[in-house]
DNA sequence: CAGAAATACTCAGCACACTGAGCAATTCCT
DNA sequence: AGGAATTGCTCAGTGTGCTGAGTATTTCTG
């Protein structure tokens, strides 16, 4: 299954250096940071990418807590909270505390922070036509298939 | 090619909640931290993924300087500066000033920093299996291809 | 050879993303 | 009802990754 898996260099070298391009985390890296150089300059520079995810869901579920939030963008609950104080700050999103549950911060979009939704909907979307411009019709679907299978598989590994 | 591309909802919607599983930039931002997340359990807390690929990088041509390093890696000037920085606090890498050229810095493993990454080398095939798992060969093989075109051509949208 | 341009790096500032510790509020159990 | 466990959030600390400004050194040009 592996011709020269191992790496056994000849003569006298300890142990050869790998090539990177079949590993998948150096792989997605390199693809995340090409996105979010293209996002900054097709989409917004002021609303970043993972802010979007957090406007999309609170558009389609407004009311939510932060940990509620966390999961479905599939963010970390410090990371959210960051997140939110900045749209918070912008005037997108709203943030108010529970009343009947003291410990909840109730999250739901103004109406500035729907038309800015809105807005990102449509460069988004030319974003992504121009980002996956290298593949056809058929090789874009797989992408995002497999890509979503092995990071579901690996979110699962620690719930 | 567009069913109900556009997202015009139903009675007064505005602007319909996107699915960001047909997003690359959202998968691509989980498949990475998933991937982060794995490589932390199972190859290590103290070098991380990014930091890996110096050293692998820096075995492969020992004496670049740090912009050659920041295209072989494709990180940026700054970020390679604070991976070196903290890689030499920790007696991985060696950075001295070139005397033929003061403005560089020529950097090279220790002997130590061969020896972490030998064994960082294994570990890392390890964990590349089991972040693959739910893909069967030739899934593996597209994913690693389809990953490495976006990418590529991205990054060559600004040099 | 002196001034200009290019190159390599550093530094400050911002955003994302995690962990772990700690605080406050609620719920659960006796 | 009262103490324990759970839940939701915040805060501090670290690492990655960018931009833009600034510094030093080398090279190019007149």
């Amino acid at each position: 299954m592996e011709p020269a898996g191992t790496g056994l260099g000849r003569e006298g070298e300890r142990m050869a250096a790998v090539d990177l391009s079949t590993h998948p985390g150096h792989l997605a890296r390199r693809l995340q940071q090409a996105h979010s150089l293209l996002w900054g300059a097709m989409v917004s520079e002021e609303t970043t990418s993972p802010q979007f995810a957090v406007l999309n869901a609170l558009l389609e579920k407004p009311g939510m807590d932060q940990r509620t939030l966390s999961e479905h963008v599939h963010l970390d609950r410090s990371t959210i909270a960051d997140i939110v104080a900045r749209l918070a700050g912008r005037e997108l999103v709203e943030r108010v505390r529970d009343p009947a549950d003291g410990r909840r911060n109730v999250l739901k979009l103004t109406e500035y922070g729907r038309r800015v939704h809105g807005k990102l909907v449509t460069r988004t979307g030319r974003m992504n036509r121009v980002f996956l411009a290298p593949l056809d019709g058929e090789e874009r679907e797989t992408l995002l298939r497999l890509i979503a299978r092995v990071a579901g598989a690996a979110e699962e590994l620690r719930g």
